[in-house]
DNA sequence: TTAGCAGATGTTATCGATAACAAATCAACA
DNA sequence: TGTTGATTTGTTATCGATAACATCTGCTAA
């Protein structure tokens, strides 16, 4: 079942095209100078032997390597996975591949991943900037031998390069929108803020934007449950219940602002007549049909790209600014009045 | 920027502790016999240096590796991400790091993947089946040195273990739940057949077992659309449109039928008294507030740990059926009738 | 004819760990 | 006191590649 058919090394082909190992080596990378017939013999041994190099040798021989670590906390978040496919479309034709590992948000398991990934040596590492870093994880990051990006969060300054939203402004945008529109009686509903700092952090500029106008933010949030579409209709129910009088609804993110209408429709409130709804992220646009969310936009696939470049650009030793700042944009959907 | 601080290796830490290399990577590993003092004193070095094991060295050593390959077509679809949970919930306690690849059902991706992954001489690689492999991907496998696990399909025979449900199975039940309500014209709605091999094997059962009742299955396929609801909406659309007799709508995934819902419910075309719709995958069913989709379940996260198990017992040398098969459960929601 | 040089190929040392075996230490016991 | 055997530690070879340098062609030009 498992050990099958006797690896080829470098050796083995050497041999059967007849030259050296180094000879191999240099034909299979591309480098140095190697006569056409030479190099057609290689290739054809290779060919014929199924040679496939083996990384752990070569890597750990040039101290080299094509492999990026990239580290998000939830696979099936499709903020992360947008910003994943911008990273992909830029690394993937230059030869690097991207090995993912999943956090689910734990710090724990978070450092389990770097250390697996770091123990690797691959050309560059990106994790997401909005969870708690363990110490052991700050401290085999300060020990890295590449470069290090930071994702989706350009507020902290962390690593080498951030390409991301700044949440604050996230926060008082949406608070913005609010006192524009006259609301008043304004609540929050997230999950998990203990573990994405970046929701916590657009939570408190909303809520101290609304202090700034004398508005206290009313909060509901559950720390257990995934942030999502039905955690978003269950805390809204909960919030509906216990203040009937709110105006005003941000959401942690838009599957929850999705979740929150749907109760909101069925519990008879119109909206945005008697409850105006904001989400955040954007991803909500795709898919809008006839109710079109309210919600904070930004440019998930080019945070990828932006900070994929500048990994490239390390790699290559050029110099880099440190920031990439994601522009925001609040997209008034028909889930608040078009006042103003 | 780049190259920071000094690499510590197993030889500053033996130098550090006083004892020698060997001693050091045995307290590391937890193997061998060292006495508590040396343990101590190896542990306290590693560290105050800040030790992190190359594990391009030790792999390529030892010839062992803990790091397992996944490699799945998208990260966005929730299907798979309920897969890869199980199959972390399973490895990350065994002290087995997932790797990730996202090949987007691209056969190419998938084969530069799998050549990546392989050059890692991982402990074990996890495939998804329900796409087409290249020739180049096959052969790569061919000469594995570890373990491969076939995911999502039980019906194609290959690698050495496969954990999924039969989508034949799929088609047929979905067929009869059909014929059992004495529905007639029948559609079919999907996406991307030319890549999911898998969808497209239930397409195809679905059919079959309809036309032995003499009906004729209606197709509606995009190929070059995502498998999403924006997709599952306008093809839904354009099948009214056309063929406004229609009775009852599968479609590829739960995802695509509530985009049709949608606008079915916006074309004032009642479900199901007007039209029956069932999905796939049962990934709707967490969500379900109003509209309960009837759809195909079927134990993602299952799937996932029934793989990995079996992963884990092929690298002990252990024997292992070559097949998990996932039970399939039609669940009657409220998008077709509860005849019968 | 031969120095000089570019192009093509080979040699040797090395990357940083582990396997396999060897050696040293030490307590217990005849 | 010396032998035995278990426990602890160290030595040497090796994993499979690449870097850096050495060597060997063959050809041009003085």
């Amino acid at each position: 079942m498992s050990p099958r058919g006797k690896v080829i090394t470098l050796q083995e082909v050497a041999d059967r095209a007849g030259v050296s190992r180094m000879t191999v080596s240099k034909v299979l990378r591309g480098a140095g100078n190697i006569s056409a017939e030479t190099r057609r013999r290689v290739k054809q041994a290779a060919d014929e032997l199924g040679y496939l190099p083996n990384n752990l040798a070569g890597s750990l021989s040039s101290r080299k390597s094509r492999m990026v670590a990239v580290i998000i906390p939830s696979i099936s978040d499709i903020v992360f996975s947008e910003v994943l496919s911008g990273i992909n479309a830029t690394l993937r034709p230059r030869g690097y591949q991207t090995f993912i590992g999943e956090s689910g948000f734990e710090p724990e398991t978070e450092t389990e991943l770097i250390r697996a990934m770091l123990s690797f040596r691959p050309a560059g590492i990106l994790l997401n900037g909005g969870m708690a870093r363990s110490a052991d994880a700050e401290s085999l990051l300060a020990r890295r031998t590449c470069p290090a990006i930071q994702l989706w969060d350009c507020d902290r300054h962390a690593l080498d390069f951030r390409a991301g939203p700044s949440h604050e402004e996230a926060g008082h945008l949406v608070a913005r929108h609010f006192l524009e529109r006259r609301l008043k009686r304004i609540a929050y509903v997230g999950a998990e803020l203990d573990k994405d700092l970046c929701a916590r952090r657009r939570h408190l500029a909303l809520k101290s934007s609304l202090a700034a106008e004398g508005i206290d933010l009313l909060s509901v949030t559950a720390e257990d449950k995934p942030r999502q579409a039905v955690t978003g209709r269950l805390l809204t129910e909960q919030l509906v219940r216990a203040h009937p009088e709110i105006e005003a609804i941000h959401f942690l993110n838009d599957a929850m602002a999705l979740g929150g209408l749907s109760y909101l429709h069925e519990a008879g409130l119109p909206v945005p007549e008697r409850i105006s709804v904001v989400g955040f992220n954007g991803t909500s646009l795709a898919n809008a049909v006839r109710t079109r969310l309210t919600t904070i936009d930004l440019p998930r696939t080019e945070i990828g790209e932006k900070a994929a470049q500048a990994l490239l650009q390390m790699i290559a030793e050029e110099t880099v600014p440190d920031v990439w700042r994601a522009p925001l944009a609040l997209v008034q959907g028909n889930t608040t009045v078009t006042d103003k």
